[in-house]
DNA sequence: ATTGTATATATTGTATACAATCAGGCCTTG
DNA sequence: CAAGGCCTGATTGTATACAATATATACAAT
C-alpha cells in the first residue's frame, strides 16, 4: 500500500520540506558550482521560472542567503552573488583560522572514538585518491566537515559552515596550486594526530597552521604571487 | 524647502527603510526587552496587526531572526522565541570567549588610536556610573560593541553582534550578581590596558578571562549555585 | 556633441486571496 | 469508560495582483 498521495505543492516536487527550503538548496548548490558568479545580478522572476514556483519562495531564500553573506540585496535593486576583495578574504581567512583552530582543540577533547576513527579513514581516502583537484577538494571538504562536528558545539559548527560557504564564492579550489594537495595532507594528519593524542594545545596550533598556509596559497592563486 | 514628499509605505511611517527591515528592528528590540519570552509562540497576524503591515514582510523578519538564531521556526506551526537550555549556554559562551578573545587581541594590533580613547572614555563612564543594573548593562553593551568595532573583522563583528542577541535571550544581566559591577569594571580596564599597550596576546587573555568568569556568574544566576 | 529631462519598461516591495496542514473537540465504537 | 477517527477552526505556505521605484531610452535644449 502506498503511501497517501501528496498534494502540497513541496510534496508534488518530492520534497519532505517547504518551497522556499527547496529554492535556498538549489541556490546555495547553483552558487557554489558557480552557475551563478560573484557579482552576478539574479532575478526572482528568473529563479522562479527555473524552479517552477512563484516569487515568495524564491524571496524566502533570497533573504537567508542574505544572512550568510552570499547574496547582497539593495533595496529596489535586488539581488546579487556577492564578490570579495582582497580585504574580505583576508579578514574571512582570519576567522576560520580562529575557529578552525578551536574546532581542532574542542575536537581533541570531546571528539569520539568513533569520529576519532572517522577522521582518520577519510585521511587514508586522501592518500589513495587521484590527483583530479575536484576530488581532494571534496576529501578534503569532508575532513573539514568531520572535524567541525567532533567538537561538539553547535555555534562553531554554523558558523564554521557559513565560512564554508563564503569561501566557496572565491574561483576554484587552493589544490590547483602544485604541491599542494600533499602538504594538505600531511597537515590534516599533524590535526588528526594530535586530536587521537587528546592534546589541544597541539591541535589548535596544527589547524591554525594549516588554514594559515591554505591563505597564502589562496591569495597567491586569487591575486597572484 | 522641505525634501519631496516621500510615498512608498515605508516612508509613510517615517523609515528610510523597508517594511521587513522595519519589522526586523521592532521584533529585535522586543525580544531583547523581553515583551515576547523564550518559548512563547508568536503569530504573524499578530505582529502584522501591531506594526500595521501585512504579512509579507513580517514573515521576511521571521526568516532572519530565525538564521540568526532568535526564532524557532516549525513548518506549519509558525514561530516561537529561542530558548537556550544549559547546554546551549555553555556552547554559546565557549564560542564568546573565543571571539571575544580573538577581537581583543585584533584590536590590540588594529585599532586606531581615537578607538582606543572611546574604549577608555567608556570605562571611565563606568566608574561614574550608578548602580542600577540595567544602567550597568547598557554600558557594559557599549564596551563590547566598541571592543568589536576596534578589531576591525567584518565577520568576527557580525558574529560577536549575533552571539550578543543570542545572549539577550537569557533572564536579566548578570550585574544582578553582587560584586559583578565591579569585578567587571576592573576586567574591561585590564582588556583596554593591554590594547593600548599594543600587547594582543595580553588583550586575548584578559578578554577570555573576562568571559569566562562572566559565564560562571551566567550559569549561577539561571541555573542555581 | 553633450547634457538634462521625460517617459517607458523592468523589477522589486507589499498586500491579499487561496490552498494545505495542524490542533483540538466531538462523536462513534469497542 | 477509554480509544480512535473525523470534522472544524486556526494558522501557515504559496501564488498572484497591485504599488513604488530604478534603469534605460528617446528627445530636446544648450
Amino acid at each position: 500500500m502506498p503511501k497517501t498521495s501528496p498534494k502540497t505543492a513541496a510534496a508534488k516536487k518530492g520534497l519532505d520540506t517547504s518551497l522556499g527550503e527547496f529554492v535556498l538548496g538549489k541556490l546555495r548548490g547553483a552558487i557554489r558550482e558557480r552557475r551563478y558568479q560573484p557579482g552576478q545580478r539574479i532575478r526572482e522572476v528568473e529563479v522562479a521560472g527555473w524552479l517552477g514556483v512563484s516569487r515568495t519562495p524564491v524571496r524566502e531564500a533570497f533573504r537567508r542567503l542574505h544572512a550568510d553573506g552570499l547574496l547582497q540585496l539593495t533595496p529596489w535593486r535586488g539581488a546579487q552573488v556577492a564578490e570579495l576583495d582582497r580585504t574580505q578574504v583576508v579578514e574571512l581567512y582570519a576567522m576560520r583560522r580562529v575557529l578552525e583552530g578551536t574546532a581542532a582543540g574542542l575536537a581533541a577533547e570531546n571528539a569520539s572514538t568513533s569520529e576519532i576513527r572517522f577522521l582518520f579513514k577519510l585521511l587514508q581516502k586522501e592518500r589513495t585518491a587521484g590527483p583530479a583537484p575536484a576530488g581532494l577538494a571534496e576529501n578534503n571538504r569532508l575532513f573539514h566537515e568531520a572535524l567541525y562536528g567532533a567538537a561538539h558545539n553547535r555555534y562553531l559548527l554554523d558558523s564554521l559552515n557559513a565560512l564554508a560557504d563564503s569561501l566557496a564564492l572565491l574561483r576554484s579550489t587552493t589544490y590547483e596550486v602544485p604541491g599542494r594537495a600533499g602538504a594538505a595532507r600531511r597537515e590534516h594528519a599533524c590535526i588528526a594526530e594530535a586530536i587521537k593524542r587528546r592534546d589541544p594545545k597541539a591541535a589548535e596550533k596544527a589547524a591554525r597552521a594549516h588554514i594559515a598556509v591554505a591563505e597564502k596559497a589562496r591569495l597567491k592563486l586569487l591575486f597572484g604571487g
